[in-house]
DNA sequence: GGAAGACACTGTGTATACAATCGACAATAG
DNA sequence: CTATTGTCGATTGTATACACAGTGTCTTCC
């Protein structure tokens, strides 16, 4: 039997809550309403507002607060980059590794994503997606590295809301896993760690002008 | 004036007993005992296991405790795969950027580097040697990444304690600077990135005689 | 003599209480 | 009228107290 700490579930919850965009960026957080929102005591609420601090989704300052982080153009620019270099690494290696059942575990998401992107449903598309790309990450073999992204991935998820998954981005989506496939089964990790860093790196563009009125002459990243 | 809680000491004074060594690899750790030591409550002390629990120097099981991260040879190989791969990417960043003053500290600091090697000065080489790569990893302008190197760096420190900075290895580690100083006079991002990533991949392979006793024939890493 | 169960002890999980600090507002002095 | 300082309220930082799970040992029964 499993014990689910009141932690996690406590780091889950304010996750949800910043995900779905109920708590907004810069909002400050204070520990006493959550306690009676939550129905818990300060203790845990403290743990999970450090774990999630560490995670990069609150910062705190010393006696002054907690608040959630930010979202500027610059955050996402730093956190796509991480991100993008962290998942090629992890579909590198992967590739390389190529475990067993990994090749007929992808061909069969992506047959269900034709599907879903045929019918146009985008929910679905999203949520397929994720799980393909879970897929490879989870067969890269360094257990850091996937929980690292785990992370990483919740990061962006921040930044795209509502902004992917678009009819026509769906059909470029596509495209790149059969090429990812195609590197599977040629054994090229190469091929495959290019083709998925530019795979994250585009997104950036795509949420470029929710940040319009920030200054955009940003330096190139990798 | 700033404040400096007590959590975060109790952080580094933790942190600095597992990198010299005194808290080994899956050795137990009790709160109370720590509590006593350190002659502070239970609140402070958990909140700091739990950050490093995060960094990755620790290990949390509910309701059975906290142990040291064990040091396995796959453990090694994953942190330093993850390490060479961040790192060489806030070198490019860095060399891409090329901050005004940063080829001159470099270089001040590779001239130092060279007194410390040829009056076989290991303590000041290492000392210095952080630095450079500290002070190229600072101008990368990406706050994240530069904060899970510091993580990292000191992740990767357990492994290499009295193993490198002989001085064979110290005029191995100058030629590397030379060249990526030059990298940076020349605006060549992707050749410091290579070399960088090289540089760190290649200290597995020296600590690998760490872990004998081990099976060694784990895949191939980026 | 060996195995199984109960009980006690150790240690973590959670809750509450106390202390220190920050921010805001008001009062007083210039 | 403005600026500075002091006091009060609110919120976080730290300490302590209580509850419960897990482990080990001792006793008893087979």
């Amino acid at each position: 039997m499993e014990y689910k700490s009141l932690v996690s579930s406590i780091v889950e919850h304010i996750e949800g809550r910043i995900l779905n965009g109920e708590l907004k960026p810069d909002e400050r957080i204070r520990e006493l309403s959550l306690c009676e929102e939550l129905g818990v005591s300060r203790s845990p609420v403290r743990e999970a507002l450090i774990i999630l601090e560490n995670q990069g989704f609150l910062v705190k300052q010393a006696r002054k607060g907690v608040h959630v982080a930010k979202t500027t153009y610059k955050e996402a620019v730093d956190t796509y980059t991480i991100r993008a270099n962290l998942e090629s690494l992890a579909t590198f290696l992967a590739v390389k590794r190529n475990s067993p059942g990994l090749l007929a575990g992808l061909k069969k998401l992506n047959r269900q994503l034709e599907r879903a992107c045929k019918a146009g449903k985008k929910e679905e598309y999203y949520r397929l997606n994720n799980l393909f790309h879970e897929t490879f990450i989870g067969a890269c073999n360094n257990e850091r590295l996937i929980q690292m992204l785990s992370v990483y991935t919740k990061q962006t998820a921040r930044y795209r809301k509502e902004v992917l998954y678009q009819p026509d981005r769906m059909e470029e989506s596509l495209k790149r896993h059969d090429f990812l496939i195609k590197s599977v089964e040629e054994g090229d990790a190469e091929a495959a760690e290019k083709i998925r860093k530019e795979a994250i790196l585009t997104n950036i563009k795509h949420i470029r002008h929710k940040f319009n009125n920030e200054e955009e002459s940003l330096e190139n990243q990798s």
